[in-house]
Formats: structure tokens, sequence, C-alpha cells
DNA sequence: TGGATGTATTCGGATATGCGAATAAGCAAA
DNA sequence: TTTGCTTATTCGCATATCCGAATACATCCA
């Protein structure tokens, strides 16, 4: 139940969290999830220039989230696991389930006591 | 298989990736997965200025990620669910995974064809 | 080799985020 | 109300990240 080393979640974030930090790069690996693409696929299915699509696949091989081989003139990027869709399906999940708390907090509009994000209700 | 709307992954982005976009919030995460604190024993055990720790939860409440409540001076701060926990903890075997398979391929030195985080091996 | 295609990198500027220090604000007890 | 404890906010600065545009690099084929 200890709470892990600092060194370790620094770890954790510089490697992972950074990964799944940007909208696009979650798109990415989405699109990798339902089968491996080249850059220029990529770009064309995320409507994303090239050369954004290409930094942002290189910040992810760094990461160890995608793996790339070249076949002839195109890279072909390939998830590296599909641990990490499970983890953002996971994140969609509490999104959700905040999102319909937060919806039954209005529609209540009880006296909780409860200080949440948006307003102080004491 | 469809990946995702734009939207909603931008949802997700800011609300819970941003949230373990930070390694001190990420232990702010885990030391409320160990039990509830108030403020200033956060900032205490992770050895943290009070402001740097009161922001970084104004951060996570308005995500949801926690909840506060107060009692008499203190605002006691609750995990809103172990999920994120567990996400984190998939996080860091994902981590660890990609640790071990970094070391292998050293140990290894194969001539594999796959174009690696950090040289290009063609 | 030269040209065409596909991918990676660099550069500059705009934007966002984090922190320390100082201060404000909320609450309880005398 | 005043004092003391706890938490929240503001300000200024440093740092990091993202993007578009241009360009360099890699590969294949004629």
């Amino acid at each position: 139940m200890a709470i892990p080393s600092l060194d370790e979640l620094g770890l954790l974030h510089s490697n992972i969290c950074t990964a799944v930090g940007d909208p696009k790069r979650i798109q990415i690996l989405y699109a990798l999830y339902d089968q491996p693409h080249n850059v220029s696929a990529l770009a064309e299915i995320l409507a994303t220039p090239q050369p954004t699509i290409s930094r942002h696949l290189t910040l992810l091989r760094e990461r160890s989230m995608v793996m790339a081989k070249r076949e002839g003139q195109s890279v072909i990027y390939t998830l590296a696991t599909p641990k990490i869709i499970e983890v953002l399906d996971a994140m969609r999940q509490i999104l959700r389930d905040s999102l319909d708390r937060k919806a039954n907090m209005l529609a209540n509009e009880d006296s909780s006591e409860a200080i949440t994000g948006e307003t102080i209700t004491v």
C-alpha cells in the first residue's frame, strides 16, 4: 500500500503519461489499434500534416508505445501492445462515470456538502 | 472497432490525461489512495510547498479525480474513484514490460529489423 | 544517376504549464 | 472582533510543448 517512489512515478510520467498527453497522439494509438498504418495513411486518416504525424510517432516510438518497421519507402507503424488501449478505454469509462455523476448532481441540485469542482457549495 | 471521435478524445485528454500529466499529481493520487488527507498533510508527506499541493488539488478536483470536504479548518481530500489507481497501475505494468523489452534487446544485441526508439537500425 | 515517393528533422513563434513567494480568504476559539 | 491555523489565489518568470512551413533524408525505379 506504499506510495510508489517518486523515481518510478517520474519514469511513469515521462514514459507513458506524456505519450497520452496529446489528443492527436491518442487518436494515433486508436488508429493503430484498428490496424497498422504507414505515416501518410495516418496523416490522411487523421487529416493532419505529415510532419506533425511523424513528430508524434517519433515521440511514441521513443516511449515504446509503437513499433516501426520499414517496408520499401514506407514505414509501417504498429501498436507495441494493446494494453495501452485498455488503459485508454478505462480512462474513457472514468470520464463517462464522472460526467454522469456531474449530470446527476446538477439534476438533483441537492444540498450536498461536498466541495465540487466548479463551485464551492458549502 | 471505430476510432473514438476527436471530440471524445479531446474530452478524455483534457479531463483525465492532463490530470496524470504531472508526477506530483500522480503522487497525490497514490497518497489519497492510501487514505484521505488534508492539504497540509499532503504537503508534508510529499515534501512540497502547500500552495503547490493546493494548486494540483484544485486541478484534480476540477477534473473530478478527487473530492473535497471541509472539516473545520481543514479540507479533507478523497480519491473520487479507485479506478484511476487501476489505470495508473496498468500504466506502470506497461512501463515495466517496455523496460524489460528494451533490456532484452540490449542483451541480445541481435540483428532485429525493427526501428527502435533510440537508433534507426536498418 | 535522376526523379518520384515517403518519412524525418529543423526553425521560429505562439501557447500552456509549473513553481516560488507573497498574499488573500475561510474557519474556529477566545 | 481578534488571533491563529488552514487552504486558496495571484503574480512573475522559467520551461516545455505544439504547430506550420521549409527542408533534409531515405528508398525505389526507370
